[in-house]
DNA sequence: CTCTAACAGTTAGAGTTCTGAGTATGGACG
DNA sequence: CGTCCATACTCAGAACTCTAACTGTTAGAG
């Protein structure tokens, strides 16, 4: 391995985020779930009652993704699908309580990684950051969810 | 949507992350690669002549991962395997110049997004952000790349 | 020299996710 | 009404990724 050469400060961001990432997916593949998978119940754990299309649109995907997503999860049995009465053609998918289950303590897991990686820093050093973090979201597009 | 409540310094980073691997995933969808067929065509482009082993340590998955990956990459001419001459159990892994066509720029792409994110910040406030970061990353195990 | 264990990689089959085409419902307009 | 169109979703098939079981190679012990 050639030394990695992180100058820009993105980059740091990316190294951590790929901390990140690590933890959350070795909670999620522990649930066999995939990254996808574990974001639309986490979803609809915190919004029952959404239909497909606003899945789809979280997600970033297609309406048919979305369907073969919710396939995997109904046969599992983690969600629901219930046709809205009086409107045939909208769908409203909720969790099950296996489903809520399942995904439970994921906040908690990450709050947890989060303390981890976030330990060399003392709290004037933690609030600086967090303002000039603030500063950069201010300007972003909001993470759709 | 309910208004986020973006409390701690690692939910903002999280959603910097967020922005960065947007962008990552417009720029690889757009050439028809998965997230994993990327990275590992980055780094063979980097590292040419890796062996399977290694490739499947960095993206920490199973050398069956790693085998069908790479069978998806040569179908499309993009890396080629090629017998260790002398030790006939291990093969080495090259990409092809369509595959070197294929991944370059994702860097600079990378960065032009980087550029944009960090827009909001003056050059004092980036050198105090990224020093905060170098010393949360010094704790941090290596990207393993 | 042979036996065995460790190693490098492949294959088979299942589940997931994607694209493109299809079905069915709900309105809008004449 | 009836036609047309937009909407919400599903289906079929392909590619991708995973686990478990497999083939073939190398190296070491006796």
């Amino acid at each position: 391995m050639d030394a990695p050469k992180l100058t820009t400060s993105l980059e740091l961001v990316r190294w951590i985020g790929w901390a990140q990432r690590r933890a959350a997916e070795d909670w999620v593949r522990a649930r066999e779930l995939s990254f996808e998978q574990s974001f639309v119940l986490g979803y609809l754990a915190q919004q029952p009652g959404a239909i497909q299309r606003e899945l789809a649109e979280i997600t970033r995907t297609s309406a048919a993704s979305v369907s073969s997503l919710l396939q995997g999860l109904e046969r599992r049995g983690l969600v629901e699908r219930r046709s809205e009465p009086g409107n045939e053609r909208v769908k409203r998918v909720f969790t099950t309580p296996a489903g809520r289950e399942l995904i439970a303590g994921f906040d908690v897991a990450m709050a947890a990684a989060d303390e981890t990686i976030l330990a060399p820093l003392d709290d004037a050093e933690r609030a600086t950051l967090q303002a000039l973090l603030r500063k950069i979201t201010a300007e972003l597009p909001q993470p759709t969810r």
